[in-house]
DNA sequence: CCAGTATTGGAAAGCACTTTCCAAGACTAG
DNA sequence: CTAGTCTTGGAAAGTGCTTTCCAATACTGG
């Protein structure tokens, strides 16, 4: 019977040639057993196996060189091993940063990551969301906030429901406006904070380099923002606020806006995202100004590589991997709520 | 007929509660359809169907939010879908910039990517591997140099042939040790020239930062910078080179041992990558040395969050987002050639 | 008008697994 | 010594799809 399986598993390897797909069944046979033992002893759980079978399979899948189908099995068991995460730029430190925490929490637990950068525009998060979907993926996070715009917003609404109802879960990072869970950096009080500690330093004129109007996550930081200063009564100019690209080069050109006014410089110039505020840095350079003295610059994320910046930014720290490991633990470990839940961080 | 189907569905939607399945058979049923037919409209290609029957299974999968099964469909046809990206750390900028370029190369073809981020340890890159083989991805990328260290480099290699074996594509970017297609930054080149560069500019001594022994890439920089200096007869102590991490701890502790020497200071210190040159300025800053006026500093990669630093790296220019393209498009478009090829960049 | 060739639809056999169900043997208890 | 319960192995029926093969039409040309 063993000589059997042997001669089987040859004719098999010789048919195919080089690419030698090595199957379960391959192993049944070579081992002796049924392909039903080999599965229980392969997908260890389930049930017991006298050991002298455990052994002879765990030789045969060791000569045969074997690894389960991971595809197949996710087909037989309806259960996949996968995740989703969406991000809009995977190579701006923010995003790269919460992936990290995400993929750590996913390895912990040998589940697969699959990443999508989406720069391109917003249609293309509803397609992954799809996709995924077609994956049957466990779960989906969302990173990054997401456009205000009605249409745009609801057909991702709409996938996103779709893929909830085929059995998904979903938590979004930093925008809370889709009916799931989210974890949610304190955009409003951390700007808060920052405000009231930047005029505590003394300042008093600032401008706000502002990101775009649609972003969420950049309103909030300058409802915040407003809000610190309204506080200590620190008036602020509607022209004092300036918006743009949520990029280096969108701070770089809000601050060319700024200097361009001509009239008396802010004493600060706060950027709601660190990027933006390199930019500005840079600007500022060009104009041979100098930071801090002539001018403050302020951003928010505390970007790790921007650490170590010259001048020093004055910005806002958030844990981001920490975001990320919180976003995966919630979507993969906790029972969906029956009403979404925002957890601050 | 249909009616029979329509009954069929409802029972099943009723008997798994929230989380309806739609399996291409409640399509075909509602489309009053074989499952042959279903399946021939939805996976486009293949054989030609009516154009009635093309439209009533179109309704049906529209009616019923039908999304075929990926993972299914990958059984059947054994062609899967994925690629896996493997990267030392997705939130250091050099490895983000690289996936990005593979994840939109990815995307055009409608392939997924899975992301393994390995900081902890090369034994986690062997293990995605064989992970990626259980998943019978199409190909794997290993981005970013490896250990030189003999069992765990044949570690590794033998994960790589097994899944060669069985019919993956891989490609490295910035190793050629493991025998499979390499995209190679000409790190060797483009050292040699800075160093040239920078005697041109009138430096006469200096110090390396030189990264871990054991990395290829940061071998290679020191070697490359160390030919440049040759050709200008400038000497180099072999005192002046500093081993250590590659990340910006690594370049500050280095730059620390480089002051704590106490004799003379070199007229510039090279930094065989850009984070660990960032580290080096913050920590001759906090020596209050002036950059460049009293010594200048040299990196490699050109960072794009870094270029706005100040004082400015000189630094050498890898083109990141398109090396990531060019190992995508190398492992899906190519056939494999005979000999492992490596290409420069 | 009919043999011969395209079309088109569907039954059934894969794909690589898991899991249910059944039967045979190994125990225990009375 | 036998009825009753545990184990353990395997046959077979899923899982959701593709694809081969066959049969039934619908077109040609002679």
């Amino acid at each position: 019977m063993i000589e059997a399986g042997l001669a089987a598993a040859r004719h098999r390897a010789a048919q195919d040639g080089a690419a030698s797909r090595v199957t379960l069944q391959d192993v049944a046979d070579r081992a002796g057993v049924s392909l039903t033992t080999a599965s229980r002893v392969v997908s260890a759980g389930s049930r017991k196996v006298g050991q002298q079978l455990v052994d002879r399979v765990n030789l045969a899948v060791a000569e045969l060189g074997y690894t389960a189908n991971l595809q197949a099995r996710a087909v037989a068991t309806g259960q996949s091993s996968t995740i989703g995460v969406v991000v809009h730029d995977i190579s701006d430190p923010y995003f790269s940063s919460i992936a990290a925490g995400v993929i750590e929490v996913a390895y912990a637990r040998q589940l697969l990551v699959c990443l999508s950068s989406t720069p391109a525009g917003e249609l293309r998060e509803r397609e992954y969301v799809a996709l995924m979907r077609a994956q049957r993926a466990r779960a989906v996070i969302l990173i990054g906030s997401r456009s205000d715009e009605v249409p745009v917003r609801e057909g991702l609404r709409h996938e996103i429901d779709a893929f909830r109802r085929s059995g998904g879960r979903v938590v979004t990072v930093g925008q809370d406006l889709l009916g799931v869970d989210t974890i949610m950096p304190q955009n409003v009080a951390g700007a808060d904070a920052l405000a009231r500690a930047l005029v505590a330093q003394g300042h008093r004129s600032f401008a706000i380099l502002a990101g775009p109007r649609r972003l969420l996550t950049a309103r909030d930081r300058l409802a915040g923002f407003r809000a610190g200063l309204r506080a200590w009564s620190v008036p602020l100019d509607p022209d004092d606020v300036i918006y743009g690209e949520f990029t280096r080069d969108g701070g770089y050109e809000a601050m060319c806006t700024v200097l361009a006014r001509g009239d008396k410089l802010p004493d600060c110039v706060f950027a709601v995202a660190d990027v933006m505020a390199v930019g500005a840095l840079a600007r500022l350079r060009a104009a041979g100004l100098s930071v801090p003295a002539d001018i403050a610059v302020a951003g928010f994320d505390d970007i790790v590589t921007l650490r170590d910046v010259y001048p020093p930014l004055t910005t806002v720290r958030l844990p981001l991997v920490r975001m990320g490991e919180m976003a995966a633990s919630l979507v993969l470990d906790d029972i969906a709520a029956d009403r979404p839940r925002v957890i601050p961080v």
